[in-house]
RNA sequence: GCGCCUGUAGCUCAGUGGAUAGAGCAUCUGCCUCCGGAGCAGAAGGUCGGGGGUUCGAAUCCCUUCAGGCGCACCA
């Protein structure tokens, strides 16, 4: 059997910022794995500049890829007009000058190209033989806070901080993969006029239990704060009272700030206890709670006031934007400080924003909150540029999602109209996938099936959730999310099972080549590639997809869209069906022919885990 | 009123300048001596909300219009 280095094209290196969807930062590790698709942009680029005169030179070729072809370039149709040539003659006359490359001129100009297949099965090789599978990082150097999930103390956690704590974590994983230093921010809602009257309450009434009842805790919080409130409303005593406690709130009090503390705490184990069970990255030590920002906020205000960017109105103190204007046709205001001396979200806003540039030196700070509050980030960032706290070199960006709705249509609600809990959430999806599998043939003991219920359950929310375009509402639909066929995380989990299945038997039958592949590690550059066999069109289209996704995560980094990510591995999953249909594996009968193919099964099992990990999906080794 | 988001097959959705607009579900037809059929191949199904414009080329960019959702002073 040959092994041969990995072959590239003999070509001139891409030029830098050329035919990059984003140009490389500072200090970006280049893989050794180029992609196909950038060698066949590389050379038609260089090709194109041979042919064309020099001021044309660096033309952007457009290769994508085909039906027709592997790929096509359609960078000839483009450039005719200004090279005054017929676009069909500059692509014969590229075509004439690619080597390596199988090329010719169709239609209007297009330039079908194909690959050899030596070139697609070194891809597989080199990528397989890559800790990363080729993956670069254009990411790296670059620092990113992310601000997501943000629940409320002495709340439960409900459907409305899904969106936020799934994409946010999806957004984080995929950043940090590609180099970015990134840091997590939970911005709990863990300070305001609101304590006064629970801790109050609490304070009257000695006798209910709430601390330490684990699952119930929250919920009995959660039903305290309801009726804090409803007394707070009914009774002008109590509310006073309450005022009272948030002052001994605000200027220290030992009693109420213990009291406070147990709160915040208890709040904080029950959130953990929901991100563990989601496998939401966040933990304790990204709590970054509005109380830490507390002494900043009068600072802020003082300064906008100082610099004019913000004026006294009606009491309160306020900023506005230009263009931002209301029903009436007046402008619309920012409130910093609300007319009872009180803070508004905007202050602390503005307060977690500096930190953020001159604490953590972001570069870039995202924050994955649903699309209602555009107009408050536009304005915050807005007032933020101009009072200096947020400078040019720095972007923030508002990363809006649209709302989790019931099959009615409506935001998501119970039937009896109240919010809905995202743990009640988390046990219809369980239980529904238990359904789906209890029905299939298995093996599993108890114990097992359950941790296959729960990876599924959670798959089949967060994927729901990521595989839609972010920005739009979205059904919230158990028995789809939990469907075995089409787009879902539940599908992708058994494909990649389906693999990691094959790849077992295929180191029970050969164990001493393939043993290290068994234990799904990364060290398969022990199956050996043999890049002079022919290719199957389903294997050379399976390698293609695979070859893709290094830029497809950087189009998820770049526009914050993980359903992108989504759609490529459901792509990979239906390549590999295709080809695992028409290519038999175990069964091949040629020693050479089955390497290939595993290889190909490796490569397609470990793009299928890392990506859907990306996601914060598990892909269980058996379904 | 202003602003933002959305409008693509019966349903749920991909597709941010390239050739006949793609999946899944549902419907219909083939392929089962099948390495996990949770599959494969095929058929049918679309004025890409409407109308202008830019371009060699538009679902995609610009303008306009219609429809739906959301937001627009002391909640976050």
């Amino acid at each position: 059997m040959k092994l041969h280095m990995f072959p590239r094209l003999a070509v001139a290196p891409p030029i830098p910022g050329r035919g990059l969807t984003q140009p490389r930062l500072e200090g970006s590790r280049v893989s050794d794995v180029v992609a196909i698709k950038d060698q066949v942009e590389a050379a038609v680029q260089a090709a194109l500049s041979q042919v064309l005169p020099a001021e044309l030179a660096g033309t952007d070729p457009v290769v994508r890829r085909s039906d027709r072809a592997d790929f096509q370039a359609n960078g000839t149709l483009a450039v005719a007009k200004k090279a005054a040539r017929s676009p069909r003659d500059i692509g014969a006359d590229v075509a004439g000058r690619l080597t390596g490359l199988t090329a010719e001129v169709s239609g209007p100009g297009f330039l079908n190209i194909t690959v050899p297949d030596e070139l697609v099965w070194s891809a597989v090789s080199a990528r397989l033989a890559d800790d990363r599978l080729g993956l670069t990082t254009p990411r790296s150097g670059e620092r990113v806070v992310v601000d997501y999930s943000a629940p409320n103390v002495a709340k439960e956690m409900h459907v409305g901080h899904l969106r936020s704590s799934v994409i946010g974590d999806a957004l984080v994983r995929v950043l940090s993969h590609l180099g970015a230093d990134v840091t997590r921010q939970n911005h709990i809602g863990d300070w305001g006029t609101q304590f006064g009257m629970l801790i109050q309450y609490l304070d009257e009434h000695p006798q209910v239990s709430w601390k330490g009842r684990g699952a119930e805790t929250m919920s009995a919080l959660d039903g305290l704060y309801k009726t804090a409130r409803a007394e707070f409303e009914a009774d002008p005593a109590f509310a006073d009272r309450s005022r009272a406690r948030v002052v001994a709130l605000q200027s220290g009090d030992d009693a109420t700030l213990s009291m406070w503390r147990d709160l915040v705490a208890e709040s904080e184990k029950a959130f953990e206890v929901i991100y563990d069970r989601l496998g939401i990255l966040l933990d304790g030590g990204d709590f970054d709670g509005e109380s830490r920002y507390n002494d900043a906020l009068s600072d802020v205000v003082d300064h906008l006031l100082r610099t004019g960017i913000a004026t006294e109105s009606d009491g309160a103190v306020v900023a506005f934007t230009d263009g931002v204007t209301g029903p009436d046709g007046d402008p619309v205001p920012l409130i910093v400080r609300k007319k009872d001396g009180g803070f508004g979200y905007a202050a602390t806003d503005l307060a977690t924003l500096r930190l953020r540039v001159d604490h953590y030196k972001a570069d870039r700070i995202l924050y994955v909150v649903d699309v209602w509050q555009a107009l408050h980030f536009r304005m915050v960032f807005d007032i933020a540029r101009r009072a200096g706290w947020l400078p040019d070199t720095v972007q923030a960006e508002h990363v809006p999602f649209g709302t989790v709705l019931g099959t009615d249509g409506r935001p998501f609600k119970t039937r009896s109209g109240k919010t809905v809990r995202l743990a009640d959430l988390l046990d219809d999806a369980e239980a529904a996938i238990r359904a789906v599998l209890e029905a299939k043939e298995h093996d599993f003991a108890d114990a097992e099936l359950d941790a296959v219920v729960h990876a599924a359950g959670m798959a089949a929310i967060k994927y729901a959730d990521l595989s839609n375009t972010r920005t739009k509402d979205y059904v919230f639909d158990v028995d789809q999310m939990v469907a075995t066929t089409g787009n879902t995380g539940v599908y992708l989990q058994y494909a990649h099972a389906r693999v990691r299945s094959i790849l077992r038997k295929a180191s029970a039958a050969a164990p001493a080549q393939l043993e290290p592949m068994a234990a799904g590690s990364a060290a398969a550059n022990v199956m050996p590639v043999d890049i002079t066999l022919p290719a199957h069109p389903t294997e050379k289209a399976l390698a293609l997809i695979l070859d893709a996704f290094d830029a497809t995560l950087r189009d998820v980094a770049l526009a914050l869209e993980p359903h992108r990510l989504c759609g490529y591995l459901y792509d990979v999953a239906t390549a590999f069906t295709r080809f695992y249909d028409a290519c038999p594996v175990m069964k091949a009968d040629d020693d050479a022919v089955r390497a290939n193919r595993l290889a190909l099964c490796d490569l397609t099992g470990q793009t299928l885990a890392t990506g859907l990990d990306l996601l914060g999906i598990r892909a269980p080794q058996r379904m």
